[in-house]
DNA sequence: TTCCTGCGTTCCATACAGTGGAATGATGCG
DNA sequence: CGCATCATTCCACTGTATGGAACGCAGGAA
């Protein structure tokens, strides 16, 4: 056991791929910069890993890209929530129709955890990293759908987790104040918006809950550049479409959880 | 480009993740046989996967496995045809009910590609290794019920391209008698059967068409030990519920393509 | 008990595989 | 054309991955 030294090339073949998944275009000049690795390593990473079948390297599509050989390092783990599995085909859907990039999270302990995300196929995805990112429940968009929705009992206890967390943007937890009007506007709007005063500022996401009885399943989540349109006109095309999104999946769940 | 030297260490971290994917257990020994490396490399590797976060060292639950870090590797890949995400669900809850495990193959050009399995998930599979496997389209369960059911037209274009296959599990398709005959059993019996002449031996697995109008878009599989039960009632257990899972399957499809 | 045997883990001298700076091509732009 | 940006190739050097060997630990047999 121990630490030890991590096996240092193995360590940055796989920060290059998480990368690779990362972005959409994958020119050797971005991964320098995103790696911090030299050129010539990131070369020669690139050129194992496509031996071994996880990239090619097309130059007319703009760089490399991962391909179906990754799935090998992830068929063995099936561990999603059902909702998560309900959700994808449908935001796949989703997302080709609307060229919206859709996102879907499941709340984790104190913050909510992207589980899948369709960002790559979107071409108007203002996001790149997502699956796996930890997302805090007061400031951000699905955060806000979920504590918003959830059962009473539920987020009196996860209000308690939160105020003793040390994460800057948990603070508000401690302000119940704060929390009630965040929960409030939620509820009105039937949507939620993420703060403000959160990175990246040049975009903007709304979230809704997938439910299922009085439970919040998972919550979904569209992103968009604020330069694209003003707030009023997003709120008008994106939101409905999301509801309903969130309507298809929560019957798709109801269907698949019924015993026959 | 050229090739040169797949970066050593790399490739065998790759290759133990893989294997890691395909077995439930993962002792150090059966990593040791499966991979051929040195027992202090395999501990090396491994103590650096988990730095990375992909799999996990639960001594209890008898070694090594896969944990969610593992998406990040393969999130930004989603090519799959739109059949096979909405098959996953379906799969799955499938699996939990009937605790068996099923897979779900694609047509490429000479072959069947299973694309996802819930083999991992089953605890009666006789099959570990799966995602990414090609099938020959003769010989094998799925590839039959492909052939038998897909259009006249293309069954005959394909049977031209086995014909100069020098694969050996394609050599059947040189004599149209015997072509004949399995695309004939498999229609009457309304579900394909493998060949008895192929490994693995103490398996057998039935597979039936998703079909969307005339296409066949994908093959369902399900596998399970010849040990287990005699074959009439292995049929009569196991084919209905996949005749009923491909029906729903194929609703899924309809529903997910239908423009509103 | 004591001696096995099988397996996981740790150690460390050594060789050689991966490294990265620098040079060379390729492409595009004003 | 000259300049800038980025991809690719080269290769001397060194730091790192290697794997044989030793150790620890459990379970089984006598």
């Amino acid at each position: 056991m121990s630490s030890g030294s991590p096996v240092e090339s193995v360590r940055r073949a796989f920060a290059l791929l998480e990368e690779l998944n990362r972005q959409r275009i994958n020119s050797i000049q971005h991964l320098h910069e995103a790696t911090a690795l030299p050129k010539s390593t990131i070369v020669r990473l690139l050129e194992t890993l496509r031996l071994l079948g996880y990239v090619a390297n097309d130059p007319r599509q703009g760089g490399y890209q991962v391909t179906s050989g990754v799935r090998t390092l992830s068929s063995g783990f099936h561990g999603d929530p059902l909702v998560v599995e309900a959700a994808r085909s449908w935001a796949i859907e989703f997302t080709r129709r609307h060229k919206l990039p859709i996102g879907i999270a499941v709340f984790d302990r104190d913050a909510m955890v992207v589980r899948f995300s369709t960002t790559r196929e979107s071409p108007m995805s203002p996001f790149h990293a997502t699956v796996n990112m930890r997302l805090p429940l007061l400031t951000r968009a699905m955060g806000r759908a979920y504590i918003a929705f959830c059962p009473a009992a539920e987020r009196k206890y996860i209000l308690g987790v939160l105020a003793r967390s040390a994460h800057p943007e948990d603070r508000a937890a401690r302000d119940p104040e704060e929390v009630r009007e965040i929960i409030a506007r939620v509820r009105r709007n039937g949507f939620a918006e993420r703060s403000p005063d959160v990175q990246p500022k040049s975009a903007n996401t709304f979230s809704v809950p997938i439910r299922h009885g009085r439970k919040v399943l998972a919550t979904l989540g569209v992103s968009y550049f604020i330069s694209a349109m003003p707030k009023t006109k997003a709120i008008a095309s994106y939101v409905p479409p999301l509801l309903d999104l969130a309507k298809k999946i929560e019957k798709s769940v109801a269907d698949l959880t019924r015993v026959q």
